[in-house]
DNA sequence: TATGCTTACGATGAGCGTAACTATG
DNA sequence: CATAGTTACGCTCATCGTAAGCATA
């Protein structure tokens, strides 16, 4: 039994004639005189009285319309969500962020999407990298934000490198170091020194800057995943910020942050990538908002030390 | 989109392979890749991604998917409906029923059909001719039970016509004139006469019979359209009744009522038939209500003078 | 190499339009 | 004879099964 066929029985039993009706599903009146009766014939019902003046609507054929009708609401309901699923209009998107694409891509990529697609549901996962990877293997994830080098080596995954987002140091609008002409590493250790919690590498790396001895920790007076606690703290402190400049270029913009150039740092980098998993196609909506994120993180001015627009 | 391709995605979804969907859907893996791929050009939406170990539903295949279980659902209730219907397992039957059918039928024709078929329900329509010719043309009943003679010459209607009754007199048990040898039609004026309301052509057959003068009325001492009322208003009086034997069986088994045989009466006849729509497709349960009726009228003692079992 | 999905190919039949037929007012 | 539905006929395309192809563990 097909859709097709249920909407010539509706539409016979509406139009009244064979010829009116196969007119409204584009059809010769005799194509639609053998559809009827294949039907009837495949129901064993007969559903329609065909007399000289009009076709009329058998009692059995009442019934029969009637579940017609539903089944082609229902039908059309499918076509109609397939529809919307492709335009963007349905669906639901499930980003997973670590702390530094978090703070670069909020709420700017929210706003944006929901501007796009404001029918499409968003929902944001903000958590450590092995959690974030569980869930994504897990399918309650469409795609997370990492930085790659803390990525298993899981063929499962499929990564998308972005551009290299360099970590610089930041201290409050008129901090000591800021009117300093040249400020060296050792100089950072006279001050407090905040950070999300780093990688492995990264804590390594920013072990090495510092020059700290290796039994030793580095001095973190406040540590927090969420780079907004962090920035407001440096704001109303001495304590320097170990960040990207994207997560923290609007703070330079209104210059309540400056950066703090150091001449003896190696460039300590974040390798962001978008990570989806292998072989699942994303849904349409999906898609957008990961084109949509991975243009921000790689149009997103990296080496920000004077202000943007 | 068939529901055939519906029902392939709802199974490769649930079986989660190909090879077990096609084995389901009884066909070959083969020929329901291609059906799959058919319905995703169609909905331009990839619904599952294939991988070396099983067939995984995507984001927008899961919506789809929770669509088309719908559809079939809806589709399934169509076919059930259509197989209930056929075996008379759903549905309404209307009658129409004039007084003395509706005496005779009632309530056999009510309790045989319903044991049949309990779950058909059953509209019954007590009334004159007149209004339920109206019923029955408007669609409002599905056939009619009435004398055929008040019939209007009127093509639309479908007359199945059934065999005479008889009309004859009855009285109470002891009733003055079952003791007579002979009783002539001059007789029966000596006492009231009951009766339900008469059409034209028994009103004057029976005027006749009783050798009233043309413009003297008959004299009715209680008409009424309900038979039973008639009946229990006999049983308890002298009045005569005018009915056919088939209405009043019941009465005669159980002896509280007794034919008056009248010796110069010529024989008065009731020409019972059953009225549907002309080219009008009964429903299947309709069409074994109306046979029951028939059946019933038929088979039922029509010259019951003496007691039936 | 085994498993599992896809592509190729030939056959079948469902479904279409045109035209001829039939019934009815 | 006009109107409306059905049957006849030939064509096309959707869909099938078998067999070969191709990717992956």
């Amino acid at each position: 039994m097909s859709v097709r066929r249920l909407n010539h029985v509706v539409a016979l039993a509406e139009e009244g004639s064979f010829a009116r009706a196969a007119e409204r599903v584009h059809l010769s009146q005799p194509a639609l005189s053998r559809s009827i009766q294949a039907i009837e014939d495949e129901l064993g019902l007969r559903l329609f009285d065909r007399a000289a003046r009009g076709v009329a609507v058998t009692q059995a054929g009442k019934t029969i319309v009637e579940r017609a009708r539903r089944v082609l609401f229902e039908a059309n309901c499918l076509v109609r969500d397939a529809e919307l699923l492709k335009t963007h209009e349905i669906g639901e998107v499930r980003i997973g962020l670590g702390p530094y694409p978090a703070t670069i891509l909020l709420p700017d990529l929210l706003v944006g999407f929901a501007r796009l697609h404001p029918n499409v549901g968003l929902k944001l996962e903000l958590n450590h990298a092995h959690a974030m990877i569980d869930m994504l293997l897990a399918e309650q994830l469409d795609f997370i934000v990492i930085d790659k080098r803390v990525l298993p080596d899981n063929p499962a995954l499929a990564i998308k490198p972005l551009r290299r987002h360099d970590g610089r140091w930041f201290g409050r609008a008129g901090h000591p170091l800021a009117s300093r002409e040249a400020v060296f590493a050792v100089d950072l250790r006279k001050f407090p020194l905040v950070t999300v919690p780093l990688p492995p590498f990264m804590h390594s790396a920013v072990h090495r800057l510092l020059k700290i001895r290796s039994h030793e920790k580095i001095p973190v007076q406040l540590e927090c995943n969420d780079v907004r606690v962090l920035k407001s703290f440096v704001e109303q402190t001495d304590a320097l910020l170990f960040a990207t400049a994207s997560s923290v270029h609007k703070e330079l913009a209104a210059r309540t942050l400056v950066p703090i150039a150091v001449k003896d740092a190696p460039r300590i980098g974040l390798a962001f990538a978008l990570v989806v998993l292998a072989d699942r196609t994303l849904s349409p909506a999906g898609e957008v908002a990961l084109a949509l994120a991975g243009q921000m993180l790689n149009d997103v001015n990296l080496d920000a030390v004077e202000p943007v627009k």
